[in-house]
DNA sequence: ACCTCGCTTTGACATGGATCAACGAGGGCG
DNA sequence: CGCCCTCGTTGATCCATGTCAAAGCGAGGT
C-alpha cells in the first residue's frame, strides 16, 4: 500500500472517520495548530502498559495491537488498532496496555494536556470520543463473546469475518463482497495472542477451514475467501450481521 | 440490604457516581424533570437484544446481567450491571445484549429521546458518558484478559478480586479489607456464563478454593475471604491492583 | 546457488475443562 | 411433616486444545 504524505487535515484520510470527525472548520483550524504527525516502524511501542504517555493519537495507516502480558509471558491482545482508531484517554496519563506497531504506522498525535483542554471546550470532540468509546465497547463485548464461548474454529472464522466487514467498511461498502481476499496484519502468534489460542492451534484451524473449502492461502498472510456468506454462516452468525470494529 | 425510596436527585444513592455526577444544580433541575424511578423484579428484561428501548437508565440499586445467547443455547455475559452503572446508549434505538434483572432492579429512567437532546444541549452529562464508558471500555478489556488467556481457577479468582474492588469502591474504599465477606450477586450458572465455564467447573473451582484455604463458604452465595492480599496475588495479580470494575 | 534464520505447519501425546449422570441440600407448599 | 422442585456438588469419562518436538518453506545474505 503505498501512501502520499498527510499534511492538513482536509487532506486526511480519516478527516471523517477519526476523532475529528464532527468538528466544524473552526474546531478543525484548532485541531490543525495543535496537531503533529509522526511515522514509526512496525515493532515501536506506542504505549506501555502503566508508563505516562505524553502524546495521544489518531492511526492515519499501519496497524497496532493492544494486549496485557502475564507475568508468566501468557499474552492476550485486546484490541487491533487500525486507521481511525484512537489510542490513549483524555483524562489519564497511562494506558493500562501495551500498544505496539504491528506493521509502519502514521500517527496524528496532539500533546496530552493541549487535547484535554480542547475535549473540555470543544463539545464536538467530547461526542465524538463518546461515540467512538461507547462503538468500541460494543466492539470489545462482542470480541468477549467470542473468547468466552467460541471453539477455536469459531474463533478464526469470527476474526475473517470481523476483518472483512472492517476492511468493507473503511472502503464504505457496507457489507463485504460475496469473494474476497484478505490481507491479514498479524502474524500466526499475533493472531494467537488475539484469539487466545496457540499458534499451533491456529495454524491448525487454517488448514482445517482450507481443506474445507472455505478459504485459499496464496501465502501466509493472505486468506481468500470464495464465499463469503457461507464463512460468516460457519462462523456462528446467529443475529444481525455484527457490528464493525 | 434495606433500601429507602428515592425521591429526588439530591436524595439519590448514585448522585455521585452516576451519568449525573458532573451536573451542576440547574442541569439537575432538567433531569429531574425528566426522569422516572421504577422498581423492576429479578428476573425482568430490562432490554432484548435487538429490541427497541423506549427507556435509557441508571442502575440506583439492585443487580443485571448484559448477556448474550447463541442460537445453540451458549451464553456469555458481557458485563455485570450495578448501581450507578448505565444501561442504553444516546443515538441507538436497541441494545446489542440482552440485560436482565437478577435481583429486585430500581432504575432511572429517562425516555430516549428527550435523552439525547439532553446529552446534545449539556457538555457535563457528554464528558461523563465519555468517562464511563472509558471505564467500562477498560473493564471489558481486562475481562476479555481474563476469558481469554486464564484457568478456570483464575477466572473465579479473578471475578472474586473485581466484585471484593468494585464494593470496596462503592463503599468509598481504597482497597477491600484484609478479611471480607462477599455476597455473590449471581447463582452458579449465572456465574458459570460469565466466566466462560460450566456451571460443574465453577461449582468444583469453589470447592477447590475452599479446601485451599483461600475461601469459606458460609452459605453457597455467601463467600468468606480470610486474606484478600493472598486471594489476590493466587488471581495473578501482576500490575498496578487492577482496574475498579 | 546454497546456507541460515524465522515463521509456519504437522505430528504425537498430555491435560483441563466439558459432558453425562447421579446424588445432596434447602425451601416452599400441600 | 414430608414431598417436590430447584440449585449446587461430586464422580466418571471424553475430547478439544495445549504442550513438546521436529520437519517444511520462503526470504535474504554471502
Amino acid at each position: 500500500m503505498e501512501l502520499k504524505p498527510v499534511n492538513a487535515c482536509h487532506d486526511c484520510p480519516i478527516r471523517h472517520s477519526a476523532v475529528c470527525a464532527e468538528c466544524d472548520a473552526d474546531e478543525l483550524k484548532v485541531l490543525e495548530r495543535i496537531k503533529s504527525y509522526k511515522t514509526v516502524p512496525a515493532g515501536a511501542h506506542l504505549a506501555e502498559a502503566g508508563r505516562e504517555m505524553e502524546f495521544l493519537s489518531s492511526i492515519i495507516s499501519g496497524c497496532a495491537t493492544m494486549s496485557r502480558t502475564l507475568e508468566d509471558g501468557r499474552r492476550q491482545t485486546v484490541g487491533l488498532l487500525l486507521p481511525s482508531n484512537f489510542i490513549g484517554r483524555p483524562g489519564r496519563a497511562s494506558s493500562p496496555y501495551d500498544v505496539e506497531a504491528i506493521s509502519e504506522v502514521t500517527l496524528c498525535r496532539f500533546e496530552r494536556k493541549a487535547f484535554e483542554d480542547l475535549v473540555r471546550s470543544t463539545p464536538h470532540i467530547a461526542t465524538r470520543l463518546m461515540t467512538m468509546a461507547l462503538d468500541e465497547l460494543d466492539s470489545a463485548r462482542e470480541w468477549a463473546v467470542v473468547l468466552g464461548r467460541m471453539s477455536a474454529r469459531e474463533k478464526v472464522l469470527s476474526f475473517l469475518v470481523r476483518l472483512a466487514r472492517r476492511n468493507a467498511a473503511q472502503m464504505g461498502q457496507d457489507a463485504p463482497e460475496d469473494a474476497l481476499t484478505l490481507h491479514l496484519p498479524l502474524s500466526r502468534e499475533e493472531l494467537a495472542d488475539y484469539l487466545g489460542l496457540t499458534i499451533e492451534t491456529t495454524s491448525r484451524q487454517f488448514t482445517a477451514l482450507r481443506k474445507d473449502g472455505l478459504i485459499e492461502l496464496p501465502s501466509n498472510r493472505d486468506v481468500h475467501i470464495p464465499d463469503f456468506d457461507r464463512l460468516a454462516i460457519e462462523a456462528g452468525e446467529d443475529e444481525d450481521g455484527g457490528l464493525i470494529a
